[in-house]
RNA sequence: GGGCCCGUAGCUCAGCCAGGUAGAGCGCCCGGCUGAUAACCGGGCGGUCGGGGGUUCGAAUCCCCCCGGGCCCA
């Protein structure tokens, strides 16, 4: 017969061995796998798609390794809930970053030494070797906090297998008619040379730039210019047009012999900033009527591109572009190195996008005279000297302001136009807001934030002029320049190609195939994938789609889990990929979580000095307490780290323990065998507080349940948290304390038993998916032992189901009312300076609300035990009131004006009869008396009417009642006083010993008359509750251990020794 | 500049959706309890609920504006 065993008891607490040995035996045993099978055969799916950190790292950050808690969280709740759970992990493994890592690696800084020193094959393969070191790292560091995901085998973006599916979306988009080569002005970067896209342009420095005023002037008025104002001198080669707005007002000024036209509103400004103090407002003209006035450009004579240009040159009404408040209400606008001047030269010029900067940041041969400058730096200058050669500046300054760099390489950047390759989502709006709709967001706010972006949406450019990505897979025939998109290895070799060793570049790109057109060579276009297009396929990539059908048994996805910032990456480029190749949203249900920020709110970073690495943090904090408290933070809102808090989480685990320590010990002694005496077998000895217990228990599991199922998995973690400390620690097992003293195996007792086994037991269950490395602990140390079938793991276990009949409202409310009463009754005896352990003769209560009576009466046993009192009695208010005494002080105030001469006799009388006086006024409102025959009348206004309770009732008045203690000791509550004073004493000196609890002992007491003659009166008490076979009355022997206490009532000496029965 | 979120005690956070006497834990001070006790219980100190305006008999809660922080975009 298996009973609960006591070694939790004997053990000495120590979460971070405790975790060594539940590592080992988790490894030992394969419970991972263990843990996969059994899911594997429940009935239903559950496809999680991990959202794949990227893998540059060689420690993770704090928010890489909440997002996993929670997704391991997740994943195990719905394993033991009867699900069978994908549970791959991801890893994210191009792009610009990492080649930017490899690059400082191998010391290199531009495509061209790439391709020249290192040479391509060399860049990749450094690359790989990288992200495979950073990906053996993380999951060295995920396993280490104890997530349970399919580390054997997670998707890998670099694989060729996943770079084939990739292929196939792009071949999926050009059948569609989606993907398209066009013009259009992007950031680059002239030191990657490459485009970066919108979401990749985040860092600005504050930069010093030219600030010129230019004159351009118009045709067929003499003497007469525009004034446009720049920061960006070298765009002036590219000038088309110049933009102004209706709805400024602008005015013709006069300075020296030449007129310039400018906002009204800006000329004081300007020409303070020129220092020109003569000028002279003509008229003033709305916008409207510069439309179409025609210009010459300055540098029309030193800039080839110009004779394209000079035909637009003119005024454009475009107010979106122009503001009142800086420059001089007209700009200048070069469409292409502009992203609104492309637009609305689109809209309504239509000038010839002229770009004259070249990859690397270079003027172009277009540029003329300026060809060869570097476009920041030698381009400005050159430019700014000669339009003041010419007299066409009207003013040169410089400016400081937020200027765009590269976020990898903090170069600044160019807005050019280049050719790029393009899928046209913006065509997609109408089926991505409708598949959104479908989604279910946790919180609501989500959604709001993603519909508003999917509302914006713009064409995607694809391409980037890189090389570690998935290329991009279009070949173009070198004779008749037909395009073909291949969408499978396998397609290459239908098209004449041969199938590369690995389909990353150089490889891919020695690949020729022959045009169906006209038999031409046919060449990869060089470009490579934005990385962002990698995750976002992952939800069929992951499984092998096209080649395996896995894909069409799994979807949809049916969660996925990760911080805001993913809304408008990851969850949108997962719909995006969804709607371009399937039609619809690959996911159905989204949780967004927050960012893990340093204790003041701020971003963790390493340049801050705030960054709390991994390692660090798991050598100091165990992982189970990292992971309660990270779990128990509202899990969309950010995470402020602490030290502190994590120390706070770790006290409750230290309550953990010794709750389950509590049950071992008793369990133990008892030989408890929880397989034989079940909560069924002791129904009828339960106990209301046993029964509590159990309602508290099953609501427990009713809304773990309905928080788990509901997203809200941090409303979870704060419910085990607070059952085990409230419940069971604070309150139950100081219920029970009694019962399991008791000496004999008492069918109260084996109810209590039964209780704290189901509670705990069940508690562990609902813990385990948070709390996995302590629950599995204490499984293996209560659990397992006790029962014959126990499945090996803890982990292995099935989710409980609610026993709602158990759920006692009345019951829970009616504790309640009896917690509050008790915590007034510990108030009133500490107001009144008299210890717990002194027993009490009664205390009174007066409900104020309804259902403290029923309560009282019904939990009576427990108000008794824990206010330690020998009886309680219910009262109405009146009691209290008729107890009160009352007592006044003169308010002079009042007294003089009415007694006069007579007041100083008034007030001794007062102070002399208070007791009376206060007692008439507070029954009769009036007290009469007589001062040298005169009859005075005191009224209550000539007093301060104070209330108190007398000396012997002791009250604390809470909201639903009035809880009196009478202080009043008697000769009985004296005596056994005292007996558990000495109780106390002996308890400490047995634990001072050591000595087991089931010990017996000898104990001799001697002292002090009152005390002596207390224990004697006492002694089967005291002998019973310190298990003392005898007690004798005499001095100690020597042999014996023996101290001398001082308590209220003297002194006392007592010797024990420990003695065998 | 725009969208969304957060701001409550010295610290960490509940409460806000569905308006009704501002709460918990930690910390600090005083007292108590103790055979699960590096725990626990009682009392005390501590709040312009970021600021301002509005709606309402009544606002931490609903509405508007502003300030500070976060994420995303421009």
């Amino acid at each position: 017969m298996p009973s609960v065993p006591g070694e939790l008891s004997k053990e000495k607490y120590n979460q971070f061995s405790l975790e060594e040995w539940v590592k080992s035996f988790w490894r030992d045993n394969d419970v991972y796998r263990l843990v996969k099978e059994k899911s594997s055969k429940s009935p239903r799916k559950f496809y999680f798609l991990d959202g794949p950190p990227y893998a540059s790292a060689t420690s993770i950050h704090i928010g890489t390794a909440w997002n996993k808690i929670i997704k391991d969280v997740v994943l195990r709740y719905k394993r033991m809930s009867g699900y069978r759970v994908w549970d791959q992990p991801g890893f994210d493994t191009h792009g610009l970053p990492i080649e930017v890592k490899i690059e400082k690696k191998l010391g290199v800084t531009s495509k061209k030494e790439i391709v020249e020193k290192i040479g391509v094959e060399r860049f990749i393969g450094e690359c790989r070797r990288f992200v495979d070191e950073s990906i053996e790292a993380m999951t060295r560091q995920f396993k280490e906090i104890g997530v349970f995901m399919d580390w054997d085998n997670p998707y890998v973006t670099y694989k060729d297998d996943y770079i084939e599916s990739g292929w196939w979306l792009i071949k999926k988009a050009w059948e569609k008619g989606l993907l398209y080569r066009g013009l259009q002005v992007h950031h680059w970067c002239p030191r990657c040379e490459t485009t970066l896209a919108d979401y990749e342009v985040s860092e600005y420095k504050v930069l010093e730039d030219p600030s010129i005023y230019v004159k351009f002037p118009l045709k067929g008025r003499n003497g007469e210019s525009l004034l446009i104002w720049t920061t960006t001198p070298w765009t002036l080669p590219a000038n088309a047009f110049v933009m102004a707005s209706p709805s400024i007002k602008y005015a013709r000024v006069r300075v020296g012999n030449e007129v310039l036209i400018l906002a009204s509103s800006r000329v004081k400004a300007v020409m303070e900033e020129a220092g020109v103090s003569e000028y002279e407002v003509l008229e003033e003209i709305p916008g409207s009527e510069l439309e179409g006035l025609e210009y010459v450009h300055p540098l029309e004579e030193l800039v080839d591109a110009q004779k394209e240009l000079a035909p637009y040159h003119r005024v454009v009404m475009a107010p979106e572009a122009v503001s009142a408040h800086e420059g001089t209400g007209l700009v200048h606008s070069a469409p292409g190195h502009g992203d609104i001047d492309f637009k609305i030269n689109e809209d309504r010029v239509g000038a010839p996008i002229v770009s004259l900067v070249d990859d690397t940041g270079k003027m172009t041969q277009g540029a003329g005279k300026y060809a060869g400058l570097y476009f920041r730096t030698e381009a400005n200058k050159a430019i700014v000297e000669d339009l003041e050669r010419m007299g066409a500046l009207f003013h040169k300054g410089t400016v400081r302001h937020r200027y765009p760099v590269c976020w990898r390489c903090k170069t600044p950047l160019v807005l050019r136009a280049t050719r790029q390759w393009f899928i046209k989502v913006s065509a997609l709006k109408t089926p991505l807001l409708r598949e959104a709709e479908g989604i279910r967001w946790q919180p609501g706010w989500a959604k709001t934030r993603f519909v508003n972006l999917l509302k914006e949406v713009r064409d995607w450019v694809i391409s980037r002029q890189r090389f570690w990505g998935i290329p991009l897979p279009v070949w173009v025939c070198q004779s008749c320049g037909y395009t073909h998109v291949v969408g499978s290895v396998d397609e290459i070799e239908e098209m004449g190609g041969e199938r590369p060793e690995n389909l990353h570049r150089p490889w891919v790109d020695r690949v020729e195939l022959k045009c169906p057109k006209c038999g031409g060579v046919m060449k990869r276009v060089p470009d490579v994938l934005d990385v962002w297009f990698d995750s976002g396929i992952s939800f069929y990539a992951s499984l092998g789609f096209p080649r395996s059908r896995l894909w069409d048994e799994m979807k949809p996805v049916d969660f996925i889990v990760e911080g805001h910032d993913q809304i408008r990456g990851w969850f949108f480029s997962l719909l995006r990929s969804g709607v371009i190749g399937f039609n619809s949203s690959p996911y159905r249900s989204v949780m967004v979580h927050g960012f893990a920020l340093d204790e003041h709110g701020r971003e963790m970073h390493k340049s801050l000095g705030n960054y709390v690495d991994f390692e660090e943090l798991i050598s100091k904090v165990p992982r189970d307490v990292v992971r309660l408290w990270v779990m128990q933070t509202t899990v969309w809102e950010d995470l402020k780290f602490s030290w502190k808090g994590l120390e706070e989480m770790g006290r409750t685990f230290n309550i953990i323990w010794n709750t389950f320590s509590f049950a071992s010990t008793y369990m133990s002694l008892d030989k408890y065998d929880p397989t034989a005496t079940r909560l069924d077998d002791v129904e009828g000895d339960l106990q209301p507080e046993d029964r509590w217990l159990l309602s508290r228990l099953n609501r427990l599991v009713k809304e773990y349940r309905s928080a788990m199922e509901d997203l809200r998995p941090h409303d979870a973690a704060r419910m085990i948290k607070n059952f085990i400390v409230e419940d069971v620690s604070h309150w139950y097992i100081r219920l029970i304390r009694r019962r399991v003293w008791e000496e004999e195996d008492t069918p109260g007792k084996r109810a209590a038993y039964a209780a704290l086994y189901t509670a705990l037991r069940t508690w562990l269950v609902l813990a385990a998916p948070f709390i996995p490395f302590t629950t599995e602990y204490l499984y293996q140390k209560l659990v397992r032992p006790s029962e014959d079938d126990a499945p090996l793991s803890i982990h292995l276990l099935d989710m409980p189901e609610p026993d709602t009949s158990r759920i006692d409202d009345k019951l829970e409310s009616d504790m309640d009312i009896v917690k509050r009463i008790v915590e007034a009754a510990a108030a009133a005896r500490s107001n009144a300076g008299i210890k717990l352990r002194r027993p009490v003769r009664r205390i009174i209560i007066a409900p104020i609300k309804p259902g403290v009576d029923e309560a009282v009466r019904r939990l009576e046993h427990i108000v008794r035990e824990m206010a330690n009192t020998k009886r309680v009695e219910v009262v109405g208010s009146e009691f209290f009131e008729q107890a009160k005494v009352y007592d006044v002080e003169p308010n002079y105030r009042e007294l003089g004006p009415t007694f006069k001469e007579l007041t100083p006799k008034v007030v001794s009388l007062i102070r002399e009869h208070s007791r009376e006086v206060a007692e008439a006024i507070a029954r009769q409102g009036k007290y009469t008396a007589s001062i040298d025959g005169r009859e005075v009348v005191i009224e209550r206004s000539h007093v301060k009417l104070n209330a108190a309770y007398p000396q012997w009732l002791s009250v604390k008045e809470t909201e639903i009642a009035l809880v009196g203690v009478d202080t009043r000791i008697e000769r009985e509550e004296l005596v056994e006083g005292v007996a558990r004073e000495i109780v106390r004493r002996i308890q400490a000196m047995r634990k001072e010993l050591d000595l087991p609890v089931n010990a017996y002992i000898e104990t001799w007491i001697t002292g002090d008359e009152t005390i002596v003659e207390s224990a004697k009166a006492m002694e089967g008490y005291i002998a019973n509750e310190t298990r003392s076979k005898a007690i004798h009355y005499t001095e100690p022997p020597g042999d014996a251990y023996t101290r001398v206490w001082e308590v209220d009532e003297g002194r006392v000496k007592i010797g024990i020794k420990a003695g065998s029965r």
